[in-house]
DNA sequence: AGCGCATGTTACC
DNA sequence: TGGTAACCCTGCGC
């Protein structure tokens, strides 16, 4: 694949000036904080259509005092929100830095303006925002399915890359070829990739091969490392995350059921029925967690957003508002503000609720 | 393994 | 306002 050029649709220097103005507050973020979900509402205000097409990724700003979000689609562009600061434009900035569908966005929790995007087309691309362009950071024969940071190295970059392999690379490297470690984790693509919280060294992947996985990054000594713990579902897994304790993991599978797993060792599972088989047009369903242990958050063909509780391990409450015309696909619940949460439908349309 | 089909949303008549 | 083409590379069943 060949490097393709980057262009900028709207050349504002407001974004520069937005994302700069952002405090990045160290070393804080919001675990087991108890939202009334109940209490959660829609502004009319908090509801743009920040890109055309299709939205793939949704991912706030980690920082307490911004509700900025950068906002990834099916056509390679990349779009930021301001949802407070929208008085004299709407507050919304679009890039094309990619061909092809983005897979994920990490913004830096410590460095805000440095924003790295993922995509089918083979890229990595990482944002600057002084220069308002994306630089190349890494590039693949194969499509880049997922990315996640490490808990305990935010230079360290874990990339789901082709049909089963997750490399680590360092960002900070010039070169952009500099994976440097790579294993064999799945018979096909890997399409999340999560750490754990309390134990750094615990990574959670979710694939197509119908199995979400635990690891161990200390005993990944081989190309084809074994796992700590295989979640099995009759589908592909869509999504595997860890609860913000870390004492749980979440899975949703195109085969209708949230997978939880408990116990010190992860070595209790239930299945929680959920209807999570979306049609193509639409992205598929991620079941994220809120600020807590006690729900789990997914889309619902019927456009509304279940909350599913972990403890009686059934729907508890569903998030609704006639604005939302379309299927909520994927969401951000805010890392530092409890209760604000970003939802994305596949029309393009992204909606902030808060509390 | 390799096809054909269903699927939801928008944009444009 | 209703009808339809185009989008698109997902999952499943033959």
């Amino acid at each position: 694949m060949s490097d393709s050029s980057t262009s900028c649709l709207v050349d504002d220097k407001k974004l520069l000036r937005n994302i700069m103005a952002i405090k990045s507050n160290e070393g804080c973020c919001t675990v087991n904080h108890c939202v009334d979900v109940k209490a959660m509402k829609l502004d009319e205000r908090n509801i743009a259509r920040v890109l055309p097409g299709r939205i793939t990724e949704v991912k706030f700003f980690p920082a307490g005092d911004t509700r900025m979000l950068a906002v990834g689609n099916n056509c390679g562009n990349v779009g930021f929100w301001n949802n407070i600061d929208s008085d004299e434009d709407n507050g919304i900035y679009v890039y094309h830095p990619h061909s092809g569908l983005i897979s994920g966005i990490s913004i830096h929790p410590y460095s805000l303006s440095k924003v790295i995007s993922s995509c089918y087309d083979g890229y990595i691309r990482l944002l600057d925002v002084e220069k308002e362009s994306f630089g190349l950071a890494y590039s693949s024969e194969y499509p880049i399915f997922s990315i996640c940071r490490a808990n305990d190295n935010m230079n360290s970059l874990f990339i789901g890359e082709g049909y089963g392999s997750v490399g680590s690379l360092d960002i900070r490297s010039s070169s952009v070829n500099n994976s440097s470690m790579s294993w064999s984790l799945h018979q096909e693509q890997i399409y999340t990739i999560d750490f754990n919280s309390q134990n750094t060294n615990l990574m959670a992947t979710s694939s197509k091969d119908d199995t979400a996985c635990i690891w161990d990054l200390r005993k990944l000594h081989h190309l084809h490392p074994q796992s700590l713990k295989t979640v099995t579902h009759k589908g592909p897994v869509n999504s595997a995350y860890f609860s913000p304790s870390g004492n749980l993991l979440a899975t949703t599978s195109e085969d209708d059921n949230i997978g939880l797993v408990s116990g010190t060792n992860y070595d209790v599972e239930s299945m929680i029925y959920h209807s999570n088989y979306t049609s193509r047009f639409i992205s598929s369903f991620r079941g994220i967690w809120g600020w807590d242990d006690s729900y789990i958050m997914v889309g619902n063909k019927k456009k509304g957003v279940d909350i599913i509780s972990t403890e009686k391990k059934q729907l508890y409450y569903t998030l609704a508002n006639r604005e939302i015309n379309a299927i909520p696909c994927r969401f951000d619940a805010h890392p530092m503000l409890p209760g604000v949460l970003a939802i994305s439908t596949a029309g393009g349309r992204v909606f902030v609720w808060d509390i």
